[in-house]
DNA sequence: TCTGGGGTCCTAGGACCC
DNA sequence: TCTGGGGTCCTAGGACCC
């Protein structure tokens, strides 16, 4: 068996957790750039406020119903997401880190009651984080899922359910929409739905060739997993990410070049940094930028460029330097530059690079000097210590005009109480 | 004025090899 | 007139997840 543990609204949660004020109240939490709404406690979901609608749009709505609005805050819900990860762990190892927000818990070995066990995590969770979790339990991963949904949907169950008996299993694909199914987006949820097919139970009525054939073997694994064959084992150890991208839209848009060099040497520079976590360099290194795609009245203009690098690296200094060489062919004056980005491929681990006859770098003085930028970036915070192009001005910052404190991130952000 | 930021997997089709 | 058979690799595009 396997448990599927979500926390409820993860973002929203967070604040609460440190701002009680909100707790009852509609809230939201934008995306970056204070640009969509990203997560909705119960009561705003309730007004009828849309996951991903544009922040602009609904204004008028939050308004109305005075919804509390919040920036996203990272570097908390990170941390939170850490903790939580940590309290689970502490329940079994068999532990795989699906998103931020949730896990799956292989339960095979349990032997108290997994409805008392569930129970506990909740409650522990809940005690030690302050957020609170829904549980779904099931024989697959996608049937875990699918108790879960049910779980957070429906309050008699108190945020628990478990789908262990044949009888329960169907009665609970019976009436679940096809939509809602793990896996199944928007494009195939209208293609079956004009199949005939409404619910999960309908779906794994199909013949497996025609899902094949149909769905690619993706779409067939869904339907086993729901007939109760697990094809999806725990992934205890995330795998290495084979491509690695970092990118924002500008606060505004912005057309000088000079300002966007210092986003793009910025964005190498978290590239890098995250290659150098995982412990791998990068052979070929792609910028890109476009124009406010939604403009209709504006000229649109969406470059990107490879750039194959002379070998394969983690250095800061070296992936913001090429970073910038291959901006500089692609950006005309002009134009409203609205996002920016740099994304690195052909990941290989760093003990097995490859050197280059003609290089001229020498890549032990740079691997000293990037553990000394981790180092005291790590002790002292993110950006003590940075390339000195991303400096300077920084009109194309984002716009986070709510964010609440790093509470459990950064020393002066720590609550104070009054005695 | 204002529309996020990451990722993965799969397939088809073309280029190329012998 | 008539033009094989078997592969691999790469890329773009489409689907999905949170």
């Amino acid at each position: 068996m396997f448990a599927l543990v979500d926390c409820n609204n993860f973002y929203v949660s967070c604040e609460r957790v440190f701002n009680p004020s909100l707790n009852s109240k509609p809230v939201v939490v934008l995306s970056n750039n204070d640009g969509c709404i990203i997560a909705r406690s119960n009561e705003a979901k309730q007004i009828g406020i849309k996951m991903g609608a544009p922040f602009f749009k609904t204004a008028d709505l939050l308004r109305a119903n005075q919804v509390v609005i919040c920036s996203s805050n990272y570097p908390l819900y990170g941390d939170m997401s850490g903790r939580i990860m940590n309290t689970l762990g502490q329940f079994t190892p068999q532990l795989e880190v699906y998103s931020i927000d949730e896990a799956f818990l292989d339960l095979a070995g349990i032997s108290t009651d997994l409805n008392e066990y569930a129970i506990q995590i909740h409650k522990t969770v809940l005690r030690n984080i302050g957020v609170p979790v829904s549980i779904g339990i099931g024989p697959t991963k996608a049937l875990a899922k699918t108790a879960n949904y049910y779980a957070k949907k429906i309050p008699e169950y108190k945020g628990i359910l478990i789908l262990n008996r044949q009888k329960k299993i169907e009665d609970a694909l019976r009436q679940f929409a096809i939509n809602e199914v793990w896996g199944i987006g928007r494009q195939y949820a209208d293609f079956l739905n004009k199949h005939q097919v409404k619910t999960a139970w309908d779906f794994i009525q199909l013949p497996d060739e025609w899902v094949r054939k149909n769905m690619t073997i993706t779409g067939l694994r869904i339907k086993k997993e729901l007939t109760g064959i697990s094809c999806l084992p725990l992934e205890q150890a995330p795998p290495d990410k084979k491509s690695i991208c970092t990118s924002r839209s500008f606060g505004s848009p912005q057309t000088d070049l000079e300002s966007i060099q210092k986003a793009i040497a910025s964005f190498a520079g978290q590239c890098a940094y995250k290659l150098r976590k995982q412990k791998s360099c990068a052979n070929l290194l792609i910028v890109f930028m476009h124009t406010n795609k939604f403009n209709p009245y504006e000229s649109q203009y969406s470059p990107s460029l490879p750039f194959r690098l002379p070998a394969a690296t983690n250095s800061s200094l070296e992936l913001v330097k090429y970073a910038l060489l291959t901006l500089e062919k692609i950006y005309k004056a002009g134009y409203h530059y609205q996002k920016a980005g740099v994304m690195v491929t052909e990941i290989v681990p760093q003990d097995q690079v490859q050197g280059c006859l003609f290089d001229e770098i020498d890549h032990g003085k740079h691997g000293a000097i990037m553990k000394a930028l981790d180092r005291i970036n790590a002790k002292y915070g993110p950006d003590t210590l940075t390339m000195a192009i991303q400096g300077g001005s920084t009109d194309w910052r984002q716009r986070r005009e709510r964010v609440s404190p790093s509470y459990t991130t950064c020393w002066k952000d720590i609550i104070n109480i009054q005695v």
